[in-house]
DNA sequence: CGTCTCGTTGAGAGTTTTCAATGTAAGTGG
DNA sequence: CCACTTACATTGAAAACTCTCAACGAGACG
């Protein structure tokens, strides 16, 4: 059975699941919670690539892919429960049991066009139109994630974004 | 065979694959030339998502997936030949041929690898960093790309890349 | 109550864009 | 082949945007 190849693993909020430069074991399906990846440059900063919650896949994909070590961290922003796939069992799995390749490949193709949309938010736009494209697209980042770490994941200073929104209420 | 799904479409320099507004009927794959996706914004400027050369999958994955109206306009920089799948044939061929699920799983994974690179770059750097990271990660896309292009890609004014270049070679 | 984290605000510094002008190379038609 | 046009790259100066730094405020938690 598919089941058969996931373990379970609960997280406690702020618990690492990855740091940078261990290699990503597993592939994780978030049953429950909301994690964050992101990398950390030379100043400190953090910045956020990906959150995860309730129903999305989560992991350092070129690490566990490549088995290089990871250039992210993931750790959960509240706690959490996930299952996890290794990546042997990945390959066992998929190569099974095709529909997963299936599985996997569709997931993939909507990941892509989600992260070409953002890419190309994130070069054709300036800092407030970036935040209110995700107003309309992602509300959901907006009211359950830290506001720091949404400017992070806009690529925007927390300043920046405190004042893109004082802007957008006086307007009204 | 899987040949028989592919019909073969060759452009000339400048000339439309796709323009924004008409649904993407193909998945092309690059035998010979180089092409570009863009999108063109209200003040009338170009940006680009993604440039295809031979062994590259072109298409606006969004619009061929969901047939919605495109996003983008592609077209080519150079003389091209195609291979192209419509949509039909595309899922006939992956429900037939379930090694094709793995391909695009395996290709779409890949994908989203170098597009999260991108996007990590392009929300953590300055221009010059960026530059500089593309020149290490992709300089085929520097040799081969028309400058103005390139800072188009790269979300940054022409005048800022030509900038750039001058200050990174003065450095020498 | 004190501490810690996170968000807000202001002012100045730094980066990037915009606009306009000039330079340069390539392509076109006579 | 040359003159002309067009497209693209470079440069300068000013404007716009965003960041940095520092201070302050509010809420959470022990």
């Amino acid at each position: 059975m598919i089941g058969t190849f996931f373990v379970g693993k609960r997280l406690r909020k702020k618990q690492y699941l990855l740091q940078e430069g261990e290699v990503c074991r597993h592939l994780c399906f978030v049953a429950d919670g909301l994690l964050r990846t992101y990398n950390v440059d030379e100043k400190g900063d953090e910045h956020m690539s990906v959150f995860g919650w309730e129903g999305w896949w989560i992991s350092d994909f070129n690490s566990f892919l490549s088995l290089e070590p990871a250039v992210f961290n993931i750790d959960a922003i509240e706690d959490s429960s996930l299952l996890m796939i290794s990546r042997a069992d990945y390959e066992k799995l998929t190569l099974q049991v095709p529909i997963m390749d299936r599985y996997f490949r569709i997931l993939f193709q909507n990941s892509l066009v989600t992260k070409e949309r953002r890419l190309m938010s994130s070069i054709t736009h300036t800092a407030a139109q970036k935040y209110i494209q995700l107003l309309g697209s992602n509300p959901e980042i907006i009211a359950r994630i830290p506001q720091n770490m949404v400017a992070s994941y806009l690529g925007i200073a927390p300043e920046t974004l405190s004042r893109i929104k004082r802007n957008l209420a006086s307007k009204r």
